[in-house]
DNA sequence: AGCACGCCGACT
DNA sequence: GTCGGCGTGCTC
């Protein structure tokens, strides 16, 4: 026997099957997508069984060192969806692999991860009670009344006694599988749904693959809807996927699934310790869990027989992974595996990515929507604060509207939320008089400060100029560089309002596990008056006596380097604004800007997507950003500075001679240019239509593949251009 | 990734 | 003459 072999090894050199002979003795082991261990040159390496055949290769071949699984790891689906991602990725085929399982399977480096074993002990024979001590006895009687006794439990009466009984050849040991996580199988009754909620769910065909739009306001209970479309596939004995950006899996969210669904949910996030994703992972893979809620790797959950696939927060671009290959964006495999299960895929957001909105519209993907809140209320009335006018009268960051409003919360014992828009730090400048930023006359985007040769200069096609000191729109002597962080704002804060509790929540102060949880139910039990935080409280949280939401500086996302700057900004702010006025209570929102008018903002006061919609549709069609053009973008890298430039002008002019109806930009110099002495240079590629795009950047890869001097990575429809 | 091979410069 | 720099290529 003969099997062909994909080693862990992620190098474009490496990547395609390699032939080993089986010794007998392992033969009856071996199936299609386990993994092995084999000799490789003269390293000992993890490896993935792609193939089985009879027929004697050229090769002398080595043999199969070792068999690491007993069932199968990679089912056929997720080899050919493997395939699939390293086609349209460009990528390895291993690293795909790799990335659809959890770090547990994957080659060892290290720390082993294994299953966890339980040790029970059962009676071998009858005993009579006289001879047992009173120790030894309360350990028998355990077993006599459950048939078996868990080891630790025997521990805890007696070690000593335990001991006895097992020297005296009384006991017979067992191993049980156990999971590392248990849930709680105390099931709450479900909510009935409203008309509109009934009827978007009422519109899903669940017998046939399709995309929908579920487009619901804030507080509008697309989970609900979410949940009843989860249990009617359950019904029909059918598993489910929903995807959540990592941010808004809290504990919160979770639990609600799990009282809804017990034991029959698997929840994969970032909180878990590698074993317990492990542990998580196989549940969903022998049918124990049939509804798997996670973050973007969660949609390679190994599940059978599929009936939805949910992708909550559908705009969020946390579903495109941009660090590493394979680049890929959870919502392409969702359609895959939502084409392969026949099942519909439900993509769900109050604010929707403009790519989706427009497929929606043009009827591509249906589009179901939840106009009004489940609790019948408008929605929060928001205040728009004009800071320029402000900062004249105080120093601080907050405005007399902003504070007066904190007060009367404070003294009502209401609850409020402060975002502080921290996102996007790079260096830009700003006038502190009007609020003026430099702007790419050729791409819209803010231009970046680069100290080194105090010029602005923009990341997408290179254009600069030099700065200036005086604002050439207000002619105030004010331009500076800008950021605040939480901590200094929590301290200005409790200045203010000396006998408040204030929560202050950021990565920092969450990244221990458990504390995302612990704030969450300190804020819920009013152990504080106000959450202060970055974006991570803007998504999903439900608290009921939140009456006020305020944004410290809605226009720190503004002046991101990014071409979908004006639209996470107004996604952000509809998000936030609302976590006001979820029960009863009326809800209030305040937003700090430097630009008021700003259509990002405007368009927040009024709650009106369609209408950002159709504005920011107008700028994309003029300057060729998605949806009317897609995206690449390819960068090259490399320690020789002059050496990169030349290389991606020579990729460029490669382009230009191969690809007919493709516009390419730069190259630029990306935002962090110069990293551990690594130089890099960005080429955008705008297109609509490209036959042979897929074949032209391969080729570009692969000849580069093995040089050494200069890396080249490509970002198929990237979700950032930094 | 790791290692051998091989082709040029500088030296016990 | 040899030692060792690293650029290139291979691993069933």
């Amino acid at each position: 026997m003969v099997v062909g072999v994909l080693v862990e090894l992620s190098s474009k050199n490496i990547d395609k099957i390699f032939d080993y002979k089986v010794p007998k003795e392992l033969e009856k082991k071996i199936k299609i997508g386990i993994r092995i261990i084999v000799p490789f040159g003269r390293m000992t390496l993890q490896g993935f069984v792609l193939e089985i055949k009879n027929t004697t290769s050229k090769y002398d071949l080595k043999e199969i060192i070792e068999v690491s699984d007993e069932d199968i790891i990679l089912t056929d689906e997720l080899l050919e969806l493997g395939q699939k991602i390293s086609k349209l990725t460009l990528s390895t085929l291993i690293s795909a692999y790799q990335t659809m399982l959890p770090k547990a399977l994957k080659a060892k480096k290290g720390r082993v991860i294994n299953k966890k074993y339980d040790t029970y002990y059962k009676l071998k024979k009858d005993i009579s009670a006289e001879k047992l001590t009173a120790k030894q006895w309360e350990i028998v009687n355990i077993i006599l009344e459950k048939n078996e006794i868990l080891r630790s439990e025997a521990l805890k009466i007696s070690t000593s006694a335990l001991n006895t009984l097992i020297k005296n050849d009384l006991l017979k040991e067992e191993k049980k599988e156990h999971y590392r996580l248990t849930y709680n199988e105390k099931l709450l009754p479900k909510k009935e749904l409203t008309d509109e909620q009934k009827q978007a769910v009422a519109l899903v065909n669940l017998k046939k693959y399709d995309t929908y739009l579920l487009h619901g306001v804030t507080g509008s209970g697309k989970t609900e809807v979410y949940m009843e479309l989860i249990e009617k596939a359950l019904e029909n004995g059918k598993s489910s996927i929903l995807l959540v950006p990592e941010i808004s899996l809290t504990p919160q969210m979770v639990s609600r699934f799990q009282q809804r669904f017990g034991s029959k949910i698997a929840a994969i996030h970032s909180a878990l310790s590698d074993g317990e994703k492990y542990d998580e992972w196989r549940r969903i893979s022998r049918n124990e869990a049939m509804i798997v809620i996670g973050a973007r790797s969660a949609i390679f959950a190994p599940l059978k027989n599929i009936g939805v696939i949910i992708i909550d927060e559908e705009h969020s671009d946390s579903y495109k992974q941009s660090d590493m290959n394979p680049r890929y964006n959870a919502k392409d495999i969702a359609f895959i595996r939502g084409k392969t299960h026949n099942c519909p895929v439900i993509l769900g957001s109050a604010t929707p990515s403009l790519e989706t909105y427009a497929r929606a519209l043009k009827d591509v993907y249906k589009l179901l929507s939840l106009p009004h809140r489940v609790n019948g209320k408008e929605l929060p009335f928001v205040n728009i604060v004009d800071m320029n006018k402000e900062m004249k009268s105080s120093k601080g960051h907050f405005s007399n509207v902003l504070l007066t409003a904190i007060k009367k919360r404070l003294e009502k014992k209401e609850q409020i939320i402060l975002l502080l828009n921290r996102r996007g730090y790079s260096s830009f400048v700003s006038c502190k008089n009007c609020g003026f930023t430099f702007k790419c006359p050729n791409c819209d985007i803010t231009l970046t400060y680069h100290k080194s040769s105090n010029t602005l200069r923009c990341h997408y096609c290179g254009y600069g100029e030099k700065t200036y000191e005086i604002c050439p729109k207000c002619g105030e002597k004010a331009l500076s560089n800008l950021g605040v962080g939480t901590q200094r704002i929590e301290e200005e804060l409790q200045k203010y309002f000396q006998d408040s509790k204030i929560l202050r929540m950021d990565y920092d102060t969450t990244s221990k596990k458990g504390m995302h949880e612990k704030m969450i139910k300190a804020f819920k039990n009013h152990e504080y008056d106000i959450l202060l935080g970055t974006q991570i409280v803007a998504k999903g949280l439900d608290f009921e006596d939140v009456t006020l939401v305020g944004v410290i500086n809605a226009d720190t996302g503004l002046n991101i380097p990014d071409f979908r700057s004006s639209e996470n900004t107004f996604s952000l702010l509809s998000q936030v604004a609302g976590r006001s006025g979820r029960s009863s209570k009326a809800g209030e929102v305040i937003i700090q800007t430097f630009n008021p008018k700003h259509y990002s903002i405007m368009y927040t006061k009024t709650h009106d997507y369609i209408g950002f919609y159709n504005e920011e549709m107008q700028i994309r069609r003029t300057l060729k950003y998605p949806p009317y053009y897609y995206l690449v973008n390819i960068k090259v890298s490399g320690k020789d500075e002059k050496e990169i430039l030349n290389e991606a002008l020579k990729i460029k002019r490669a382009l230009l001679r191969n690809l007919k109806n493709t516009i390419i930009l730069g190259p630029s110099s990306a935002t962090i240019f110069k990293l551990n002495n690594i130089y890099r240079y960005n080429l955008i590629l705008k297109y609509k239509k490209e036959d042979n795009l897929l074949a032209v950047l391969e080729k570009i890869q692969n000849h580069y593949k093995s040089k050494v001097k200069i890396k080249i990575d490509i970002d198929i429809n990237p979700s950032q251009m930094i």
